[in-house]
RNA sequence: GCUCCCUUCGUCUAGCGGUUAGGACGCUGGCCUCUCACGCCGGUAACAGGGGUUCGAAUCCCCUAGGGAGCGCCA
């Protein structure tokens, strides 16, 4: 039987990196063995499930690149398929029906609390005759004796006593199917082989094999990989900062690089710590995924953002940058060539929204100057250095303006008052720019232009006047 | 409280009875250099603790400690 694995989201909110993560080793296990990759949204709690978090998923699964074969799926609409098998687990005896109340419930429990048991159902209402008609839900009748083994892929063999498993109620009393009926269900008729899940649905997995079983089903092989820890190795949550798949994207990350940092979650092979997508489908084995786990941590990730910036095509980054720049409302189109400034700028950014504030000087005039920048370089003694660039530049044509020239043109100028590269191309940059860092300075002035390099050049001197006329310096 | 799971540098990890405990991020020293960044070279830093087993334990067993998950008419 042919590999099919599942992502089985739950839409109340949007898709985070655990679930990306679970997401992408299911669909790496899908694509490695030959496979398919399904997405099934599981949204039988009708309070919480919303239209949104639906779209945010299955936009977060596009952003990513994590193509599923069929789907997506939706639970609410196998309800009748849920209500047969319940129906059928009832006539062959395997589900009874239980009018126990609240108030029994509650009172079983703390009980058992007490008494420093686990909390269970008690089969109260097993083998009574319990009328159809009167308000009741209907529990699953799990084995009382002997233990479920949970054969996992990541954890080994994980043995539950079936004494610890209580009779789960499948059906409530309003008619709808509970969870652990439905993932059954489901993945008993989408003959799905491989279940890949959060580690908390460890202990669901003894449920479905019982349930699984006494259905005449065979039960799926399962791999529980362990959840993200954020920084402080407290539970991944919102204060760690952006858990959904799409705020990495609208900060300027680039799918490869968070779906490689997550592959190297709990997995890894030999030094290697660059995976494109399709040596991940190669490499990637569920089996080899480590138990314990993992920490976010926002450094790595930056770091391979920045790799796979300065590795990617120019062009491409260029028109994921576009929007960057808009944001800091930055039309492209009036300046240099977005690609230009990208080969130019690509090493210098961990973000894509980094990128574009550190190239937004190639677009519009700054608003102020960094100080510590202009405090070391617009100084008096920049005055004949930016005074000298400025009539040179100005005389030259326009086709000249580029890279090698302009060089030409600084390094002459630095010969002829004796002065090192670094007393010219500094002051010039600060003036251009309005911080000490660019790229070359050849490189940064061709993208300013010769236009807004004369005009910042007159700004600059503009401003050592203002800030030293007073002062006899 | 009960059940289950986890534990190697700050972080992600390699290791699967004999290693100077390796790599990566970060931090840091240097080189390159017109700046920043990239790149390159070097450094810092770990087997949670205690018992066993063994000639020998990060590796196997037990206990303790710490952490996590589950115990819903949520998924």
């Amino acid at each position: 039987m042919s590999v099919r694995t599942r992502f089985a989201p739950s839409p109340t909110g949007y898709l985070h990196v655990g679930g990306a993560r679970t997401a992408l080793f299911s669909y790496l296990f899908a694509r490695k063995h030959g496979g398919q990759f399904i997405l099934r949204i599981e949204d039988t709690d009708l309070e919480r499930s919303t239209a949104e978090s639906v779209n945010a998923i299955l936009e977060g699964m596009a952003w990513l690149g994590l193509e599923y074969d069929e789907g997506p799926f939706f639970q609410t609409h196998h309800f009748d398929r849920y209500q047969a098998v319940i129906d059928e687990l009832l006539d062959k005896g395997l589900a009874y029906r239980c009018n126990c109340s609240k108030e029994r419930l509650d009172r079983l429990r703390d009980r058992q609390m007490a008494a420093k048991v686990k909390p269970r159902y008690d089969g109260h209402c097993r083998g009574q005759k319990i009328d159809a008609d009167e308000p009741h839900v209907v529990r699953f009748s799990n084995p009382i004796d002997g233990y479920v083994v949970v054969d996992d892929m990541i954890r080994g063999r994980v043995a539950f006593n079936n004494n610890e498993l209580d009779d789960l109620i499948i059906r409530r009393t309003d008619g709808s199917p509970t969870y652990n009926l439905t993932v059954v269900v489901d993945d008993a008729d989408m003959c799905i082989t491989d279940v890949i899940r959060g580690d908390d649905h460890l202990g669901n997995a003894a449920r479905q094999i019982n349930i699984l079983k006494a259905w005449g089903k065979e039960p799926p092989r399962y791999a529980h990989v362990p959840m993200i820890l954020g920084n402080d190795g407290t539970r991944l949550s919102k204060r760690h900062g952006a858990v959904s798949v799409i705020a990495y994207r609208d900060q300027g990350y680039l799918p490869e690089a968070l779906l490689n940092y997550l592959v190297r979650l709990g997995w890894s092979h030999g030094d290697a710590e660059i995976f494109s997508l399709d040596e991940m489908i190669q490499l990637f084995d569920i089996n080899t995924v480590n138990k314990s786990p993992a920490a976010f941590n926002y450094d790595k990730l930056d770091w391979l953002n920045q790799h796979y910036i300065q590795h990617a095509d120019p062009l491409r980054i260029a028109r994921l940058l576009s929007p960057h720049l808009g944001q800091l409302e930055i039309d492209p189109t009036t300046g240099p060539d977005l690609v230009d400034v990208v080969t130019a700028q690509a090493a210098r950014a961990k973000t894509l929204k980094e990128l574009a504030s550190i190239s937004a000087f190639c677009y519009r005039d700054f608003d102020y100057y960094d100080a510590d920048a202009a405090k070391q370089h617009l100084r008096p003694v920049a005055r004949e250095p930016l005074i000298r660039l400025r009539t040179a530049f100005e005389l030259m044509a326009l086709d000249d303006w580029q890279p090698e020239s302009l060089h030409h043109v600084i390094t002459r100028i630095a010969d002829e008052l004796g002065l090192k590269m670094g007393k010219v191309a500094q002051p010039l940059r600060v003036a251009i720019v309005g911080r000490a860092a660019s790229p070359g300075i050849d490189i940064t002035l061709q993208l300013v232009g010769k236009d807004a390099t004369l005009r910042r050049i007159d700004n600059a001197l503009n401003w050592i006047a203002t800030q030293h006329d007073n002062v006899n310096e």
